[in-house]
RNA sequence: GGUCGAUUAGCUCAGUGGUAGAGCACUGCAUUGACAUUGCAGGGGUCACAAGUUCGAACCUUGUAUCGACCACCA
């Protein structure tokens, strides 16, 4: 006999174990199974199991193991992604933190060296949790994005490209992290939107020239006619005017078409040294915003980037890689006069001159980017150079209100790095590109052409967007941890590019020394070579054979562009045109109970794990109020921890955990995870669990074999009719990646079918003599609890593996056992029919009692009154049951109800409870009178229905039959309703 | 500005044109034998609003309102 409880403690562990020490989780690579392949999306190496990891992983968990149960060959990949900054910032923070060590000063090699040994130390408890979770991963295939067999993935990925032209080096304007000092891509920036102000500062024009300003209405007429001898100008970031190049207007702006082509002085800086710069004409200026003149700086602003480049203006860097203002080359004197020349058309510049320069006034250099701003402003505002309004504080007042400098507040969107947090520089660097568009053309074209797949499919659209629009794809880092990149420099710059040092060489030719490129990759680049990189690839290894394509890619829709994209676009690219999967499952993000965001610094985060081993009050209130950027908000925290889980949580299990995930997981977009739902499926868990133990009490025959279609009791065909319906509701369910509806279909069958009705149905042949009857519910018993252990092992894989092992001597595990309802389709109607009216019949009954208030405990004669053959034979076949079930001290066969008693419709016959002393005759006209009164509601309807001539010319003669069964139905049971309503009132 | 989505019971959510559903919460009853992590019974909804299509709309179309996500943005 199993223990009383299930225990997930005494048993998650160690079945998991067993499992693997077994070699369960390996492929069959049976050549005969079909192969069925899943790359988990590799987790960083610094991460720790979250609710989306979960929720990610138990779907692709049921999958496999629901695969693997139908016998396919199953390769669930798993693995680590380096996760180049995370992991270099969780490894510089170390070594601050421990003696003040920096990476710098450490050198390249010794730091690598570290992050290795924080990874081999540190790295990857991610999954030990996956196998907390239960995921059926082919461990001993792990890989990690750095290991050497998928580093030459990595490096031949990119000689090839390289070689192809796909791949360059290039100087662009690209977001620059001031506090990794690294080049980004355009996805790893956070676009946020804070308070900022919008400056308004004049650039006189050059040699105190004027000309006339007019501002028109919409119809024409002049509002504003003045001399002026400046262009005005709005900025939001004024440190950047040190770099102006030019200032652009539009086209068609006649404010300012006498002023085109003349120079402008900018208002900053010595003043013997001002730098002149053209009014130059463009299309990007807004004529409607702000003065509708913008000021040009090429070198660190992504539109102005293109307007310069446009026009031939120079783009000044006025940084250094720390976002301060750069402090080196000539002194400004000596560089402005230079600058003003090359405005003035005087003298030629290429790039190189230009990025030498360095056009910070001295008093500005090495300041912060933004300790510049407000010295500028100070500066140019003191000058009087700043645009004046009449302060609107004073605007009410008699006299005339004072001037001061125009600055707007205004909400403006500033670039985030969305690892460090520190505002995005563009900056003007040399980087390495993918062209990207290249490759998604043929990406978009397999997805249209339906060879890959997004559940549910209008992901697809987002896709498309991004992909159409895409942007050269910037791939190296100045980090150091990471793939080098494979390209070496001669001693004039040359470029080799090439996958080892040797074939460098080679390209190279003896002699000449090589220095190999400083960067790394962006870790998404070797990412995208995940699903044929880990099979071996560019070997034509059995593995790489057998599982590309994978069948499903299961991730959330926050990863499409970095990962889903990229891999689709090399995929294709290496592996001759074929996409690496067929179906791309975008699932919801988790969210807490009332749709917030899952964070730190809100203080809602659940952890996976504390659900699996249960956590006390205390415990996870610390847990939330550490690590708290805003310490401020800790007591909130805590309180309303405390208020919503005056307990922590039970140690659930992580099968009531997986389920709560899999019977959320909607094809919606949000996931709210209530934890009183997880503890509604561990309930769940312990009814199966209680259920077993039940038939264990009447030593049901486990490990019987029953063949459905020889069962003598109408009963057990049909409990395994409804086994097969429910298995193939499942099935279908999963194949269709509705996990809802597979959990849901499985829940209702086991709760409510198997546990309410069957066992109770069962009890009475149980309980009773031995004999062919009984032998054979035991068997059917016991068969069915297998089957229900199978069904829900994909989801419940650790309660039901516990169940298998501990109710037989068994050879195998349940996690290898054949998926049920496979071999064996048996559904029988006869039986269906025939319990069904058992159930409805019971039913009613306890309604009817509850309604007139019969006793609980008392048990009542029944009869029952016009029953056709079949039903009389029902009654005789099921009569202890439904006495049983029902309460009742007698059920009858019946010619005429006895006056006064209580009656219920099932089908044809009337069942009537001779119980008129019990009860009180006004109050029973009155329950009857409530439940006519719905009836004829609904046969109103109908006949509404039916009576009209559209409906029944028009609508599907099948629906048109099935209402008229209906109507008849329902006038049955009114009738004998009101027969009885009339007989009572008599009284 | 573009795109996608949501609005159904007190709460969290299912529901692809034909009788409005689940879990939790709530109410009443039940305690020796599988299970109180339980059982039985019950209350509770103008499916955001409006118009349209249709014999018939929670569902399709259009519009409105509110909320949300993503992308791109005005110096």
């Amino acid at each position: 006999m199993i223990d009383q409880r299930f225990d997930p403690k005494a048993h998650e562990q160690r079945i998991y174990q067993r499992w693997e020490e077994s070699g369960c989780f390996r492929p069959s690579m049976d050549t005969s199974a079909e192969p069925y392949a899943i790359m988990i999306p590799p987790p960083n190496v610094t991460g720790s199991l979250h609710m989306g990891h979960a929720l990610n992983n138990t779907i692709q968990d049921i999958l496999c193991r629901f695969e693997r149960m139908r016998g396919k060959n199953v390769r669930w990949q798993p693995g680590m992604d380096h996760a180049g900054i995370a992991t270099q910032m969780v490894v510089e923070r170390k070594l601050a933190a421990n003696g003040n060590q920096d990476r710098r000063s450490m050198g390249r090699d010794a730091f690598v060296e570290k992050v290795w040994e924080w990874k081999e130390e540190s790295g990857g408890t991610i999954l030990n949790q996956l196998k907390r979770l239960g995921a059926s991963c082919d461990w001993e295939n792990t890989k990690f994005t750095l290991d050497e067999d998928l580093s030459v993935a990595v490096n031949k990925a990119f000689v090839d490209l390289y070689n192809e032209g796909l791949i360059y080096r290039a100087k662009r304007l690209v977001n620059w992290d001031p506090q990794f000092q690294t080049a980004i891509s355009n996805l790893e920036v956070e676009n946020k939107e804070v308070d900022g102000h919008m400056w308004h500062f004049k650039y006189p024009l050059a040699g105190g020239q004027t000309y006339t300003y007019v501002e028109k209405d919409a119809d024409g007429n002049v509002t504003l006619e003045e001399t002026r001898d400046y262009i005005s100008i709005a900025t939001t970031r004024p440190e950047t005017m040190l770099g102006d190049g030019a200032v652009a207007v539009h086209p068609s702006d006649e404010r300012y078409a006498p002023i085109v082509g003349k120079l402008c002085e900018i208002p900053v800086g010595p003043k013997e040294f001002r730098r002149l710069i053209p009014i130059i004409t463009d299309e990007y200026p807004d004529p409607e915003f702000g003065s509708g003149a913008v000021k040009i700086t090429g070198a660190h602003d992504m539109n102005d980037y293109q307007v310069a480049k446009r026009g031939n203006i120079p783009m000044y860097a006025l940084m250094d890689e720390k976002g301060f203002m750069r402090a080196d080359g000539e002194a400004y004197a000596e560089v402005a006069v230079v600058a003003l020349r090359i405005a003035e058309g005087k003298e030629d510049f290429d790039e190189a001159k230009i990025s030498a320069m360095n056009l910070v006034p001295d008093q500005y250099r090495g300041l912060d980017r933004f300790e510049a701003r407000k010295a500028v402003i100070s500066d140019i505002t003191a000058e009087g150079n700043a645009v004046m309004i009449a302060d609107p504080k004073h605007k009410d007042e008699e006299t005339e209100a004072p001037l001061i400098p125009y600055v707007e507040n205004k909400k403006i969107m500033q670039p985030f790095g969305d690892r460090s947090g520190v505002v995005i520089e563009p900056m003007l660097t040399d980087q390495w590109f993918v062209d990207a568009e290249t490759l998604a053309k043929p990406a978009i074209a397999a997805v249209r052409e339906g060879q890959t797949k997004f559940v549910p499919e209008n992901w697809d659209r987002t896709f498309y967007n991004w992909m159409e629009n895409i942007e050269p794809w910037c791939i190296s880092r100045q980090l150091w941890w990471g793939h080098r990149i494979p390209v070496w420099y001669g001693a004039d710059g040359e470029v080799f590019c090439a996958q080892t040092l040797s074939e460098a060489q080679a390209l190279a030719g003896d002699g000449v020394v090589l220095e190999q490129d400083e960067d790394v990759l962006d870790t998404w680049f070797s990412s995208g070579l995940w699903p044929f990189s880990t099979q071996g690839w560019p070997e034509e290894t059995d593995g790489l054979k057998t599982f590309y394509p994978g069948a499903t890619l299961v991730t959330a829709f926050d990863i499409i562009f970095f990962w889903v994209a990229r891999m689709m676009m090399m995929g294709i690219k290496f592996m001759d045109g074929e996409v690496p999967f067929k179906d791309i499952y975008i699932h919801a993000i988790v969210r807490d109970e009332v749709g917030k965001k899952m964070s730190k610094s809100e203080g809602n985060v659940i952890d996976p794990v504390d659900l699996i081993d249960g956590i006390d009050a205390d415990a996870l209130v610390a847990k939330r109020t550490t690590g708290l950027r805003q310490p401020e908000k800790a007591p909130q925290v805590e309180k309303s921890t405390r208020k919503r889980y005056p307990k922590g949580f039970d140690a659930y299990g992580a099968d009531a955990l997986r389920f709560t995930l899999a019977a959320m997981a909607t094809k919606g977009r949000d996931i709210n995870l209530s934890v009183d739902r997880v503890a509604g499926y561990r309930n769940f868990g312990s009814k199966l669990w209680s259920a077993t133990r039940f038939a264990q009490m009447y030593e049901t025959g486990f490990d019987a074999s029953v063949n459905p279609s020889s069962l003598g009791l109408a009963l057990n065909q049909w409990i395994i009719g409804e086994l097969y319906k429910c298995c193939e509701q499942v099935s279908e369910a999963i194949e269709d990646y509705r996990f809802n509806d597979a959990a849901d279909a499985a829940y209702h069958f086991v709760w409510d079918v198997f546990c309410d009705w069957y066992l109770e149905l069962s009890k009475p042949i149980l309980q009773g003599d031995d004999g062919p009857e009984k032998d054979e519910v035991k068997a059917v018993l016991g068969w069915t609890l297998e089957r229900i252990f199978a069904l829900l092992h994909p989801f419940m894989p650790f309660i039901t593996e516990t169940l298998w092992e501990q109710t037989a001597e068994r050879s195998s595990f349940l996690m290898q056992q054949k998926w049920p309802g496979l071999d064996h389709g048996f559904f029988n109607q006869d039986a269906s029919d025939e319990l069904g009216w058992v159930l409805k019949t019971v039913s009613q009954i306890r309604s009817v009692r509850a309604d007139v208030n019969v006793p609980a405990g008392a048990k009542v004669p029944a009869s029952l009154v016009g029953a056709n053959e079949e039903t009389a034979r029902r009654v005789e076949a099921h009569r202890d049951v439904i006495m049983r079930l029902a309460r009742l001290e007698k059920f009858e066969i019946a010619d005429a109800a006895p006056a006064g008693s209580v009656k219920t419709v099932v089908d044809e016959a009337t069942v009537v409870l001779e119980i008129a002393d019990l009860i009180d005759s006004g109050e029973e006209v009155e329950r009857l009178d409530k439940q006519l009164g719905k009836l004829n509601g609904e046969i109103t309807g109908l006949e509404k229905r039916l009576g009209n001539e559209a409906f029944v010319a028009k609508a599907p003669p099948e629906v048109v039959a099935e209402q008229r069964e209906r109507l008849t139905d329902l006038q049955g049971t009114r009738d004998k309703l009101s027969l009885a309503r009339e007989q009572l009132a008599a009284i």
